[in-house]
RNA sequence: GCACCCGUAGCUCAGCUGGAUAGAGCGCUGCCCUCCGAAGGCAGAGGUCAGAGGUUCGAAUCCUCUCGGGUGCGCCA
């Protein structure tokens, strides 16, 4: 349902008639017409590019072609008006009631409105959060969680069958450490005195609870023995507890994974020997020598060796890339590369990693990797989340790893909430920097995006209640709201309003294609601006106002406009994965 | 040295994948509460879209170069 592209349709058939009738020349390819509302309100409702793209193909001036096409659309179906302005865009106006009629279909469908199928029948494998499981989540890893999720549900929403996926780095060496970490509070908890956390271990408090729960589960058992007996076991019991934590943090931001891949499973089942023996069948792998990197930071023990490397300078990175070390052992990289093989072998040539910025330098090498062992058939879409810079009330928030003082996603969620936390991360592009603001983003003010959107949602929530009490006994449920006369509604704000309503399925298609769930944010402040704007045009002219005393059919068409806004804003923030609020809190 | 991201109003940021006179908030100036929540709204001032070339009917948007800021750069994950 997007009125957009029917009006669209409208145009090519005109086309098409044209081109049956010799107007213009037969089989024009129309694939970049276009017809978009105009960003200026007095050259219509939509405009189209139609002549300027097809001039030169069909051998006329763009005006003139235009001027044909405007003839032959205007006072056809849904078009009132056809007019040629400007360089040979054609200005059209569509009948008031066509825009009046979506009221009706956003009251019906609720917040399935916006849903599409243009990706039906394709499925998307988003990986998100995906942080290393040594330790509790923390604020920095808020942004690629909601960004991801976000993205998941807006994706869901244009049609693709979604798998949200989380990967495990359990196999590095760092959970080893992770492991030695918690052994060392494990015998604390048994009652030795361990003194300093010796430096390279994880000093986190969170590991007393780890080591505690391994002395009520196992005893001493684990005490005085080697540590090739017992690290493969707390391995595994620390990095259980670990995700047991990071499971929660997700939880308490409403995210739900349809997967946590191990990548020590991966390695295990020879995921690595079978994504890199494809590679080399393919003729993408060789023994070679690479270059040292030049500039400023070279490193110190650096010394040429032949290594087992891919090729992916054939995929369009900047060199080769090692899949082992010195050892012989895998790097991280061929691990990586196992796992999108592994992804693609399930079914998901599409796939979209949600990642930091720090790993920006990663993402050519894994595009690359992707092109390469699915012949070109795969596609990886990164998404690099910036950096956040939290503050209080302007200050910047200080935190050290070392000292151990970062501050924690459940410590963000416990003073702001975590449906603050979910908007506010979604009103920034991903690749530009973030702050957050524990002052600004609870303030109830103009300033704050998420309280201006809810207080319109709260206010049409207000309006409907004050409806409730003027008409005792009148069902002023979306549904039956949807079905009263709507003719009454003239007022060019109110059309704004409708119009702008009509976009949104237009809105949700266009940000999926881009992988950009922000405009979901943007979108809803524009909203919230044309009611809020609305309901104080009513301040001024009483006229306007929602409910009038004894006209029940204009009050009735404009509670119906005004659930449809509540409505597609409760469904706008609930893609968002944010509840709305039919109060504020004074 | 190389790669990636960013550069838009005094400040913080949008800009619908190439459209018409580039938008919003904050700040500044002037207005709007006997009335559904003024926790809002309206109007005004404010721009060489970092700079220079190029592509075409048309560029903030695409290409090249330069300048500025950020993030990374074999055997870490």
């Amino acid at each position: 349902m997007n009125v957009f592209r029917e009006l669209r349709a409208i145009v090519i058939d005109a086309l098409d008639g044209m081109g049956g009738d010799g107007t213009v020349p037969p089989g024009l390819d129309t694939s970049r017409v276009t017809l978009e509302p105009p960003r200026d309100p007095s050259h219509g409702d939509v405009a189209t590019n139609a002549a300027m793209v097809l001039a030169k193909p069909a051998g006329m001036k763009p005006r003139d072609l235009a001027g044909l096409l405007a003839d032959r659309l205007a006072g056809q179906g849904p078009f009132a008006s056809a007019e040629v302005a400007g360089p040979g865009f054609i200005n059209l106006r569509a009948q008031e009631g066509m825009w009046r009629e979506q009221i009706r279909h956003v009251l019906r469908l609720g917040k399935t409105y916006g849903d599409s199928t243009l990706f039906s029948g394709r499925r998307m494998n988003v990986e998100y959060v995906s942080a290393n499981p040594t330790g509790p989540l923390h604020a920095a890893h808020a942004r690629g969680a909601v960004v991801g999720d976000a993205l998941a549900s807006l994706l869901e929403k244009a049609g693709y069958e979604v798998y949200r996926e989380y990967y495990i780095n359990d196999a590095g060496a760092q959970v080893d450490t992770l492991a030695r970490s918690a052994h060392l509070r494990y015998r604390e908890a048994l009652g030795e005195d361990i003194g300093e956390i010796p430096s390279g271990l994880y000093p986190g408090e969170y590991l007393k609870d780890v080591g505690q729960a391994l002395a009520d589960r196992d005893g001493p058992k684990w005490q005085g023995v080697d540590e090739p007996d017992w690290l493969p076991v707390v391995r595994a019991f620390t990095i259980e507890q670990m995700m047991d934590g990071i499971r929660a943090d997700l939880d308490a931001l409403d995210i739900r994974m349809d997967r946590f891949s191990s990548e020590r499973a991966l390695v295990d089942a020879g995921g690595v020997d079978a994504a890199v023996q494809s590679l080399e069948e393919q003729g993408h792998v060789y023994t070679g020598t690479l270059e040292p990197p030049k500039g400023k930071a070279p490193p110190e023990d650096w010394e040429p060796r032949p290594q087992l490397l891919f090729r992916a300078t054939a995929f369009g990175d900047d060199v080769d890339r090692p899949l082992k070390k010195s050892d012989g052992s895998w790097t991280y990289f061929s691990n990586d590369i196992a796992y999108h093989h592994d992804k693609v072998k399930r079914g998901f040539p599409e796939m979209i990693d949600v990642w930091g910025a720090d790993h920006g330098g990663y993402v050519k090498r894994m595009k690359a990797a992707v092109s390469a062992i699915t012949d070109g058939e795969g596609d990886l879409d990164v998404k690099l989340c910036q950096l956040v810079h939290l503050l209080d009330d302007g200050k910047p928030v200080r935190m050290s790893k070392r000292a151990g003082t970062f501050v924690t996603l459940a410590d963000v969620i416990d003073s702001v909430g975590a449906d603050v936390l979910r908007f506010i991360m979604l009103t920034r592009r991903n690749d530009q920097t973030l702050e957050f603001d524990y002052a600004k983003v609870t303030e109830q003010s103009r300033e704050n995006p998420v309280f201006y959107v809810q207080y319109a949602h709260a206010r049409c929530h207000s309006v409907l209640g004050h409806a409730a009490e003027a008409m005792p006994g009148r069902d002023l449920s979306p549904g039956a709201l949807a079905d009263v006369s709507l003719d009454s509604l003239t007022d060019e704000a109110e059309l704004a309003l409708v119009k702008l309503m009509a976009t949104w399925p237009r809105l949700v298609e266009s940000a999926a294609d881009a992988h950009e769930p922000h405009r979901i944010a943007f979108y809803l402040g524009d909203l919230a601006a044309a009611f809020h704007a609305l309901w104080n045009k009513g301040r001024e002219d009483a006229a306007l106002r929602f409910i009038i005393e004894d006209d029940e059919e204009r009050t009735l068409a404009r509670l119906a406009l005004v659930s449809a806004v509540k409505t597609l804003i409760a469904g706008g923030l609930d893609l968002m994965g944010v509840r709305p609020v039919e109060e504020l809190r004074a």
